[in-house]
DNA sequence: ATTGTTGTATTAGGCTATTAATACAACAAT
DNA sequence: ATTGTTGTATTAATAGCCTAATACAACAAT
């Protein structure tokens, strides 16, 4: 796993939503081994406490559950995973729209111009 | 104007946006006399330093200027204004398409899903 | 039983950004 | 000249976050 982490903002954060992007777009399957707390802060170059306050908050959300010490996994409820990338979906174009809006572009507006711009990467 | 803070990111920066989109969005016009920094602060319910750095920062980036005793001003350089709107526009949808993608999505895909919730809004 | 690996808990420290308090400076208005 | 309003500068206090060190707990593997 790949992982990008900037000074901007709480690296515990950051942590969470790649973690959390990886396991809905597909990364990671339900009911994979997640790598151990150590190995994982190894990989991302920060300290196993920092990545452990992460996985406990992805924990506390139902992506993953923890066998004392056998180790992490992902969650095999195929219905939560499917459930929060709607949402996370969702609340990011709405995101998207209440940030066009504030710029003063309507809804069909902005559409216009994402329509356009999909249209330029393309070529 | 309307003031919207939260705790979840500095005041200064969510001040920086709020301002910046009042004047592209046209709140401020062009040459617009801005009211004073504690006039500011106490609008939105913040220490007036506070509000004064987010100045700055609009200063710097040439949307207000100031006159030192007479008080600040919009630019009257719609120019300027112009490709800020713009460049605005563009980075948020970037990252629209960029946060879509790390949850799988394509740009094409994408583009389906925002249409459809704005045809759902629209009803 | 011993060893190693896993997750967990606790505490302390320091760093940095943010906010707040306060005083200062320029000048317009009177 | 005095007063009030403006922006500005400096310093102090606070809060949040991250790291680090360390110890503990559960259990698999051997």
């Amino acid at each position: 796993m790949q992982w990008h982490i900037d000074s901007e903002r709480p690296v515990y954060i950051q942590l969470i939503e790649q973690i959390q992007s990886s396991i809905i777009s597909g990364y990671f399957n339900p009911g994979d081994k997640v790598p151990s707390v150590r190995d994982l802060a190894a990989q991302a170059g920060v300290n196993p406490n920092t990545m452990q306050k992460s996985l406990v908050e992805l924990e506390r959300i139902g992506l993953v559950h923890t066998n004392r010490t056998k180790g992490r996994y992902i969650t095999s409820d195929t219905e939560v995973i499917k459930k929060l990338k709607i949402e996370s979906a969702n609340n990011i174009t709405m995101d998207f729209l209440d940030n066009m809006k504030k710029l003063g572009f309507s809804k069909e507006e902005t559409l216009k111009i994402i329509k356009k711009i999909v249209e330029e990467i393309k070529e």
